[in-house]
Parts: structure tokens; sequence; C-alpha cells
DNA sequence: TTTTTAGTTCTCTTTTTTATGAACTAACAA
DNA sequence: TTGTTAGTTCATAAAAAAGAGAACTAAAAA
């Protein structure tokens, strides 16, 4: 039950990828250990060993995975062991939460207009641009998807 | 030379959304605070002032924000003082590097089918269909981008 | 009933991050 | 020349995050 280098490389790219993303190292790994796996799952005890990480720290990795909605698991009949898997369903949902994050500054700059005095209007102005930018972008967004999906049916 | 409770919150809650993209809380923060002046500058001993932390603190955080290409610095003629403010023309820019740091989970993703085998064709075409789904924004994008540029000219 | 399996919870250590404060520098001013 | 202003750098303290390991629990198996 061994990872092969070039599994164990890309395991640590995702986890970097994820940790960026704010979560702790070993949540990106995990999921990085499910997308690598053939069987794209794996036990509680296969993650422990494959990550060599304490039981502890898988235990609050899956919780919080699932609390995230990005794992879930199944059992198999006869077995009390948890067939841990990503959740892929939820791939495009989670990216579009992801956009939709880096779209909230608009709620943000909305809030400072507020504050602000209308006695530098060339900032003012330029705080007004980048939220039209956004506002559009989040209204195309959707039309995007449905296009994608019409595309893709 | 104080900032309003309003102000303050705003400032805080700007920063907190920085620090989720992995920056430090003071580069938040000053960038908050220089949203909120009405002039959009401050010198340095103000920042310090305003936020109430270190000389050390400031320096390394503004170093840190011109590196980034976030902020940037004037003087004034007479002055030694510099002022800073934030690069406000980039904040589209910094916008679609955002964009493209959440579609670089497809790079990745393409190396985890490299080394996965075909024996799990379900999963495999999940991975295939979330990547269609990826490089499709990823050229959809910029013609959104061109298409805000065209109506507002 | 006792044991085993599968996972959880709690306490504590290790590591990393964040920021402080003091000493230092470079440029100009008196 | 000495002082002052405007910052920088460095050593370290304080705080937060991440994870280890042991004790614990709950359900099934023997």
């Amino acid at each position: 039950m061994k990872l092969s280098d070039k599994e164990q490389e890309i395991i640590e790219r995702i986890g970097v990828f994820f940790e960026k993303k704010g979560h702790q190292p070993i949540l990106g790994r995990i999921m990085g250990l499910l997308l690598v796996l053939d069987r794209a799952e794996a036990t509680f005890d296969e993650i422990r060993e494959y990550l060599s990480v304490s039981k502890s720290a898988v235990s609050n990795a899956l919780t919080l995975l699932q609390s995230l909605d990005r794992v879930e698991y199944t059992t198999k009949p006869g077995e009390r062991k948890r067939y841990f898997r990503l959740k892929v369903r939820n791939w495009r949902k989670d990216m579009q939460d992801d956009m939709n994050g880096i779209f909230r500054i608009s709620v943000l700059l909305k809030e400072v207009m507020e504050v602000r005095s209308n006695s530098n209007s060339e900032f003012n102005h330029c705080i007004s641009d980048f939220q039209n930018f956004i506002e559009f972008m989040k209204e195309e967004m959707p039309k995007l998807i449905e296009k994608y999906d019409r595309l893709h049916s």
C-alpha cells in the first residue's frame, strides 16, 4: 500500500492548492489522495497510512471535509468500515462558490462608498467603475453556465 | 486623526476578506484604510497611527503590498514623506488573477488523469467533464471582459 | 461477556505566523 | 557637525494553527 513518487507529488501539489484557499494542509492532501486512487475512495485507516498522519488528524479532517460538503462516505454490507470519497457532483458548485467569494468584494466596496464623502470624485469614480464591472460579471456568469449546459446535453 | 466606528468596522471586514486570500492581516487592513480615507492616500506614520501597529509591521506590509503591485507611493515637492495609495488601475487585473487561480485546478486535474488507470471510467469521466467545464470558462472569460469593455466605452 | 474494530475527543507539543521594539541607515536640515 | 525625519532590518515575543498520542466510546463479533 504505497504511492508512487508521481502520485505523492500530485497529492502535495493539490494539498498546496487547497491550502491557498485557506484550508489546513491535510484537507487538501486527503482530497488529492482520493483523486489519485484508482478506486477514488479509501477507508479511514488507508488514508492514515497513505498519508502517514495520526488518527486524530484524519478524523478531524474528514469531519471538516464532510461539513464542507466535499467528502461523503458509503458503507459496504457486512463491513463496519466507511469508504470515504469526494462528492464529485459538487465540484462545479464549489467553483461557483469560489467565484462568488471573489465577487464579494463588491459588497464591501458598496459599504466603502457609503462612508466616503464626494470630495474625491476621481477615486470614487474608480470604485464605482470597478463595482459595475463586478456586477456585470455576476450577472453574466450564470448565463455562461447555462450556455455551457445547453452545449453539453 | 481618528477613524469612526463605521470606518473601523469596514476596515476590519476588508482585512478579513484579504486574509482569506492568504495575506497577513495588516495587508488587508492597510488596503481597507486606503479605501476608506477620503484622500485615498496616507503617509507611513498616518497608517501606523490609524491602525495602531508598529513601524516594522507597516514597513513590511507596505513593501509586500508594493511587490504585489497593489500599492504605490508618490512624493510631494519639498516633502520627504511618501504618500501611499492603492494601485486602482490593477483591480480588474487582480480579479482576473484570482479567477485564474481558481481555474488552475484544471492543470492539477490534468496531471491526475495522467496517473489514473482507466479502470474507473465513471470517476474519470467526472473529472473530464469538470475539466471541460473549466476550459469553457477559461475561454469565455476574456470574451466576457471584451463584451463589458465594448458596452462601456 | 469480553474483545475487536473503527473512529472520536482531549490535552499537549511543535511549528508557523504575526507583530513588536530597539538598533540601524540614509538623506536632508540646522 | 549634530540633529531630525522617514523609514528599514533584525532578534525575539506572543499568538494561532496543525498535528500527535493516549484515553475513550459505540457497535459489532467471538
